[in-house]
Formats: structure tokens, sequence, C-alpha cells
DNA sequence: AAAATATATGTTATATTATAACATAACAAA
DNA sequence: TTTGTTATGTTATAATATAACATATATTTT
């Protein structure tokens, strides 16, 4: 058993949230240059929200947000903003709560493990190589051959 | 590492589909007996419909179906229905395909893993007792208590 | 630098998925 | 059989997401 990678951990009441997304937002720029894509103005405001929510966050309530800040604002533009944030790893939908949350490692290719709290609404992420690895063995075990893992795990944090 | 428990496999060609969705609705019917629950003409015809597609069905393709059956079936016709077969464990809903599929196991109350080929659009479902122990722990070590999980993989079948 | 190309965003419209709220009907219990 | 409970009908609307085409901005080529 190796131990697990934390991506997001949970967090500690005395941490600073606006370091996390400052950090997340360098990473950001520092990927997108070195593979050579461009993050616009617009798509770096849209993961300065996602990273500005303790929760996962709804692409409305990034369109809310925008609305105020940009005419012209409408679906397409938090679709696509969101669309190429997702392609570049640096945020992940949460399927089952139609929502989104930021990735700090978009440059570390890695399946992601959310541990979601319904009590107080944080989102961990793990990728951990011990889940994997017995996903992809069982699977394979019934001939099956892995793309993509999608894992929600609900609960309640400490 | 124990034997993985799969609760609808894919198919083989051979198979003939009505016999695992006659043999569902039977489980059902002993089911909500024993539970005291009614599973009432129009959930047992939305549980035949989700049984009778042999790929995860939409609540709307369902409602279409209805809609040449029952005169005032809408779209809360289809939802509640299908929401007291999730309850009642005879139904699941695939997160990531906003899609439903039958159980053939509402009687054990078990942790789902689903096989999602997105070449042939089948669904395999799993209870692996080692893959949720494997998750539970490493939760744990997070300091994360577990209530639901929801794991679903893409990829190819065989 | 200007033209050509590619990429991103603006804009309007609409598709898809899901629930709220209240009325009526069917069933179960007293 | 009336009372209460559960299920369904009905209308309306909320929430989530994409299509299609126009315009603007950035990048590459000449």
């Amino acid at each position: 058993m190796r131990k697990t990678n934390v991506i997001t951990p949970f967090k500690k009441l005395s941490h600073v949230h606006q370091q996390c997304a400052d950090s997340a937002l360098s990473v950001a720029e520092e990927t997108c240059n070195s593979r050579g894509v461009r993050l616009t103005k617009l798509r770096r405001r849209v993961l300065e929200l996602v990273w500005s929510s303790h929760e996962p966050i709804k692409a409305y309530d990034i369109l809310d947000i925008l609305r105020n800040e940009r005419s012209g604002s409408a679906p397409p533009t938090v679709y696509r903003a969101l669309e190429f944030l997702q392609d570049e790893g640096m945020v992940h939908k949460i399927e089952s709560l139609n929502s989104y949350v930021g990735c700090g490692a978009p440059a570390h290719n890695h399946a992601s493990q959310f541990l979601i709290c319904h009590s107080c609404g944080a989102v961990a992420e793990m990728d951990d190589i011990d889940i994997r690895n017995l996903i992809a063995d069982k699977a394979a075990d019934m001939g099956f051959k892995i793309d993509k893992e999608i894992i929600e795990v609900k609960g309640i944090c400490s």
C-alpha cells in the first residue's frame, strides 16, 4: 500500500484560501505557457472564480458573477471557459453535483477520487495509485479496459 | 483479494434480454411485497422500460414512450417513479450520463461500481468488496467517513 | 505592416434535465 | 364509510447545457 497522493486536502481552519487560489493561478499560467495554449482574461477569471469558492461552484453561479463584470456574458461564455479549463486539467467537474472544482495539479496527468462532505460542502481530491490499480485489475478481470474513472465519495469530513 | 460480485455482467451475444427483464421484474414484485411498498402499474411499467433498454435510458426517453401509453404523462410522472425505484434499489442513476439502469439485486444493500463501455454503450455493475474496503481505508486516513460511493468507470468492453 | 488564417468571444435561440406546487384519484386504516 | 395516506395528474417553471452563426482578437504568413 502506497501513500495516498492528496491533490486537494480538506482545509484546516487556519488556512488562507486566497493562497491556494493564487498558487493555482500561477501554476495555471505556467502550464498554459509551456503547453502553448492561451489562458485568456476570461479563462483566467473563470478559474479564479472557481478557486474563490470553498465548495464546488455551479456554472450559473459563475455566470451571475461574470454578468456583473462583462456585458455580453451568457451561458456559452462560462461553459466554453470551463471546457477549456477541464481539458487542461485545471478544473474538474463533479458529475453528481453538476459543479466544478479547481485542481492544483494540472501538469500531472492523474485519476481523481473526490471526497465530498455533505455536511460542510468541502471537497478533497486524491489520486491514489492503489485504488487506480485495484479498479484496473478488477475491470480487467471482466475484460474491460479503462479510459477514465469517475469516483465521487459522499460522506462526512472531520 | 476476494472474487468480484458481479451484479450485472456484460451480456453475451447469446443472451435473451427479455429473460433478464422478466427476472428483475419478479424480484422487484417480491421485494416490494416483503417491504410493504407498492409497485404500482406505473412504477412497474417504468422499471420494465428501464430493463427493456440495452443501455442506460434517459428520463425523457421513458417519458416519450409513456406518453403513447398513458395520457397525462409528464416529467413528474417519470421522475417520481424513478425516485421510488432508486430508493428501493431497483434502479441506479448513472450520474455522468444522466441516465438510469436496472439493478437485479435490490434486496442486497450494496455499493456499485459501474463499467461503462463508450463504444457499445453497455454497462456492467459490480459490487467489489475489495474496492469498497480500500476506498474506505484511504478515506479514513483522511478523516472521512463514507456514506455513499459513486464509481463510474469509462472504457471499452470486450 | 498588411493580408490571411486560426482562435476566442459575443449573441440569439433552443435543447435537455429536473423540480415546485397544487389538484385529484386511489388505496389503506380506523 | 369516513378519514387519512399515498400516488398520480396537471400546469408551470427552474436549472443545466449546447447549437449556430456573427464578430473580434490573436497569430502566422507574405
